[in-house]
DNA sequence: TGCACGATGAAC
DNA sequence: TTCATCGTGCAC
């Protein structure tokens, strides 16, 4: 397994949606290593993306995004649920990708598909918001044997409110995985 | 200081 | 289709 580098999310968010599929989001808590591979993702392309939480402009919760590539953004969603993002892009834009599913690799208990489930099962809350993902116990690495992949190009779930943006097809997943969140 | 509303998931 | 449940952003 090779960590990804920070110039790996210092890229253009669409292709970084893109290439995190296949790839591995570990989380090591407790002693317990869990794992998961990413079948699924959306790309928030920053402040003038009316779907992605940058466009409220630099607050408390939205700093994150602004901030340098590589890190986590974790918020909690409908009180309840968390989503797991990676921040992309260089600091100042706005910009992340949020998981959506997981295949189970290692350790990981429950539903992985949807990024609230995926979150639960990795084990992921607000603690971990703003973590950076270059870190020991965090991180998202590749196996270093990639095979290609056949990607689907899909609307963004839950996006309606966000006009012409919510037709935009920023969501990515692996054709006919069987860990997609939905159809 | 108050309040409407989610980048969801599960039940009905 | 409805509802649980609370941090966030913005109106007052």
């Amino acid at each position: 397994m090779h960590k990804l580098p920070r110039s790996f999310y210092a890229r253009d968010t669409t292709e970084v949606a893109r290439d995190l599929l296949g790839k591995y989001l570990v989380h090591v808590l407790d002693g317990v290593e869990r794992v998961g591979r990413i079948i699924e993702a959306e790309a928030y392309l920053g402040a003038h993306d009316l779907a992605a939480h940058s466009s409220k402009g630099i607050t408390a919760r939205t700093k994150v995004m602004f901030g340098p590539p590589g890190f986590s953004y974790v918020y909690l969603i409908y009180g309840m649920h968390h989503c797991m993002n990676a921040v992309t892009e260089n600091e100042g834009h706005g910009s992340a990708v949020l998981l959506r599913a997981l295949e189970p690799v290692r350790n990981l208990e429950g539903k992985t598909s949807g990024p609230g489930l995926l979150c639960k099962a990795m084990g992921i809350d607000l603690r971990l918001n703003a973590h950076d993902l270059l870190s020991d116990d965090f991180y998202i690495a590749d196996s270093g044997a990639e095979e290609p992949l056949t990607i689907v190009e899909r609307p963004r779930i839950g996006v309606d409110y966000a006009g012409e943006w919510a037709s935009r097809e920023l969501r990515f997943y692996i054709k006919d995985n069987p860990w997609i969140s939905r159809k």
